[in-house]
DNA sequence: TTGTGTTATGTTATAATATAACATAAATGA
DNA sequence: TCATTTATGTTATATTATAACATAACACAA
């Protein structure tokens, strides 16, 4: 089991400058338009393994020359969750950047209640994940959130009618 | 693999009536006060399998006589969550009734994004329980959240030094 | 039964999170 | 170059949640 490095001291440049490389190299692959908004709202979630609240990102784009409504961060995070750069935390309302976005993963956190450090896991599924990571990590799990989002049967069946 | 109620026709009363009763059953024993709001709180999320946003309860409850706040219901929803009567969906900002409060489990639902029902797993761990669920019930999932809050080695060692 | 602490509720105000709606600008591409 | 799409600017407001302070109800010991 992997362990993972935001409860593990390692050098933030390193890691921030990978992510944003990884990402500028995804988007233009994709033809995705890496703005400096969306670039600089990235570089803020990757300083630190901190989960951010949107207005407390909003409020560190001010002094680069950004400007500072709300939709300019909603929509520079809208871009980053669609794409999984970034990941939001629910139980926090705040967003966290992704560091594995080239492996693909159902993404799972380790969220400490003290220093809210986000702590993502690196597995393919989830199943005992959380378990498995809290231990290797000496993580105490306090509190689990896991909510599958999606379509029930009847919602299908009435979207199959409808279509007819 | 447990079929879940949500999603099959059923006699709401008869849950409701037997959520009621638990709770009631509970507090008794517990000595804490299941007070009128607290009661009517459950109740109203009892009602059907929708989770309901707090402003929506607080509607709901005016028309039956009681005050009409944001504190009123907040705090109803802190009581009700604190024992387990009902579960917050992080994703939704929204609240479901416990259809299992005597049965002892790791939380987690199936959130249909067309008619909002939320299914509660039944079972005791998360570990592939969502795949296997939604196998069972014919439930496509779109998305995931799975957060684990707690406290991480560090916190926990800070915490050791400072009671020294 | 009266005092004392505790828990619950009442009430006002406001904080924190998020989006609607409509405008302009920039980029993309037939 | 014109049309279309995509991104940004801007104002206003919706939605979710809590702080802070007051009063009331309750529990139970003196």
């Amino acid at each position: 089991m992997t362990k993972v490095m935001s409860f593990n001291p390692h050098d933030h440049e390193v890691c921030t400058a990978s992510a944003l490389e990884k990402a500028d190299a995804y988007c233009q692959k994709h033809a995705l338009k890496f703005t400096p908004v969306r670039r600089q709202v990235l570089e803020i979630l990757c300083s630190d393994h901190k989960a951010l609240g949107a207005y407390e990102i909003l409020k560190r784009l001010g002094p680069l020359g950004f400007k500072s409504q709300p939709p300019v961060v909603y929509r520079a995070l809208e871009f980053l969750v669609a794409y999984r750069f970034v990941h939001k935390i629910e139980k926090l309302n705040a967003y966290v950047a992704c560091m594995h976005h080239d492996t693909s993963h159902v993404p799972a956190f380790l969220i400490c209640r003290n220093c809210e450090t986000v702590a993502e896991a690196t597995n393919k599924e989830p199943s005992d994940l959380v378990a498995q990571i809290a231990k290797t990590n000496a993580f105490t799990v306090e509190k689990t959130v896991y909510e599958a989002e999606g379509l029930c049967v009847n919602c299908k069946e009435d979207m199959a009618d409808d279509a007819r």
